[in-house]
DNA sequence: CTGTTAGCGCATTCAC
DNA sequence: GTGAATGCGCTAACAG
């Protein structure tokens, strides 16, 4: 942080701000907000009038609505969202809430970008503002995420991120009756609302795929450990061994995190038994570049002595080139047709949870081959 | 949208949630919030003794003080935000809000992705709810941007995307003396609170990298037209051929917006006179293709009959293979440590607007070349 | 068509 | 140490 002297920089462009900044209005609170009773008073009318035009209510005759109108235009009045939150319930802001800390579901997940878009697409453009609540999970009580909606900041929250498996936030807000959305199932509560893909059958799928091409023991870099959706990669795997009578070997299953090293590791391991030939990466991580560094300090290397199957989230991704199949989650798809459900919740134009599960696709890795749409395996929406 | 009864499809995990959601609370709000006064009854005390607990104030008894913690934790008792927020002000919500629609500012940028992770580390690890308002500008006052901060759900804000010349809102939020911070600077309001990297800078700079290369012409695709960028990049452009005593030909610079084709066009008309021999792009889209797709249909190519300098926000980047030049906008940088100010005011740790202004750096385009890390200019901080 | 009253949940002021 | 009263800005229910 260099001084505001810094002047001597070729190029400078010759604005020198710190001189300028001076008469900044001071302590004291600056401007104070308009309420209602200002309007109503400029305007010769009770507050109660300009509340019905604020609201769209009958009863004012369209002069006075006018005038109204035009008052707070000119003045920028716009009421007050923590007086109003206190009558019945508005619903007009979205929470979104994690279930997890930053080192277990990183932020700079490609997934902040798109779930952004959706919700602008889907709330935004409805006028509702979006709360993101970034909780510091250091906090005492940080397994409960859901302060946004107990504070009444929000009316109705999307929850990112991973469910734990012994998850009681999700309980209440369910019970609480407010519109909500988790992006996974969960086993304790199978009313839950989701939009989400299905993990287990992905698993069953890419495990499935590399019985048939001959393997017998497979390796799988699992992520989420204690989290439903670990669970569910759990559940596919062995349902695949077993429909193909295979016998099950738990040190194949590695839980792994979103570090690399921690899956450089894990696949270094699992690959220093040569008898493993096969690896399901479903770390949910979306880089392949620890896999093969892990690879290498075991002296193979992916396509040539073992093939792998890696997870992702965008049609069309090529994790790894020497992958033999990509497995594609349509994460984002589940989501977008959730989010559109919960929007209607929200405006009441839907009284009840939905559920909404996507069919991963398995496609064999191969120069512009072309790829399936997303395909829907249920939702509740008529 | 399929139905529930699709499940005859294969692989299908043999869950059926359509049938279990049934019993989900009805209509009638669910379970009510607490309020202190459920506490107060509960802990057989008065309301404000539960506010004083809350409040971290002192004048309650240790063991009044843990008999009320206890009550809170086990209800999961959360106070009001609203109701809160209607007594002194509460300083607990950045805002972050939008100056212009998506068609102008795309929210697919990548900019959107660092902007969250940098509010995480600085706000949501202080505990905060950062609440996006993705206004929604076909609305009649599309250009009062900053509801959230009018209607009190926040009590400051990060402002997002490129101030509007004759930016009416921006000066009124100076006003309001709550906390803010700009991403740009603002030519009527020279005491503006912001951080950015200087893009006057760097368009003088782009510009006398070419003409110090021999080139006499240079075309310019000139994004944020209308806006402050826009304007800064004009200066910096005509300041570069001011000094080198060139002639201005104002058809050499061409304002374009976000979308592809636009850019393709006006590289096409720029590069159809063959006396063009260098392009600065500016157009701050980081994609280069509609670049070479324009130049194209010219019968031209970058890096064999003319010259690019492209702009980018990452350090690192190389956005086109072919260009001669890089400029590297730390704007990332100048957010985080505008933010770290913000963050500070909002906490009344400091009292005044600041002003972060970050310089440039131009990188010829060559692999492995050392990049230098990013040079603040000037701000206001000591 | 318009106004009055009351109260949402909390924190501030002052009293005990 | 604690509690009662008051009011923040708004709207639902009721009067006129």
């Amino acid at each position: 942080m260099t001084d505001i002297g810094d002047k001597s920089q070729r190029g400078f462009s010759g604005f020198n701000p710190g001189t300028e900044v001076r008469s900044h209005v001071k302590g004291s609170a600056g401007m104070a907000h308009h309420t209602i009773y200002d309007i109503a008073r400029l305007a010769g009318v009770s507050g109660k009038t300009v509340s019905r035009v604020l609201n769209q209510e009958p009863g004012v005759s369209p002069l006075t609505r006018a005038r109204i109108t035009k008052l707070i235009d000119q003045l920028g009045y716009q009421p007050h969202s923590g007086a109003r939150s206190m009558r019945g319930q508005r619903r007009d802001c979205v929470g979104v809430v994690f279930t997890a800390p930053p080192e277990v579901v990183p932020i700079s997940n490609q997934q902040i970008q798109w779930m952004f878009e959706e919700l602008y697409r889907i709330f935004g453009m409805r006028g509702k503002f979006i709360c993101f609540d970034l909780n510091p999970f250091e906090s005492p009580d940080g397994s409960d995420y859901a302060r946004a909606l107990w504070q009444q900041r929000c009316s109705g929250c999307v929850i990112h991120g991973p469910l734990p498996i012994h998850d009681q936030t999700v309980h209440r807000i369910h019970q609480s009756g407010s519109p909500y959305m988790a992006m996974n199932r969960l086993d304790s509560l199978p009313e839950i609302c989701f939009a989400s893909p299905d993990y287990e059958e992905a698993a069953y799928l890419s495990t499935k795929f590399l019985i048939d091409r001959g393997h017998t023991r497979i390796g799988m870099l699992k992520g989420w450990e204690g989290y439903q959706a670990g669970v569910e990669r759990w559940r596919g795997y062995v349902r695949a061994l077993e429909e193909a009578g295979l016998p099950l070997d738990e040190a194949l299953v590695r839980a792994v995190t979103f570090d690399a090293h921690d899956i450089a590791a894990a696949t270094h391991r699992l690959l220093l038994d040569f008898s493993t030939t096969a690896i399901v990466d479903c770390s949910s991580t979306e880089k392949a570049a620890p896999l093969v560094e892990g690879a290498r300090f075991a002296g193979r290397a992916p396509g040539k002595d073992f093939e792998v199957v890696v997870w992702t989230y965008a049609a069309q991704a090529t994790v790894l080139k020497e992958a033999c199949a990509h497995v594609w989650l349509p994460l984002r798809e589940a989501a977008a047709e959730g989010l559109a459900l919960l929007v209607q919740w929200f405006d009441k134009e839907r009284e009840e949870p939905f559920q909404v599960l996507y069919r991963p696709t398995l496609y064999e890795t191969a120069p512009d081959a072309a790829l399936p749409t997303p395909t829907p395996i249920f939702n509740t929406l008529r």
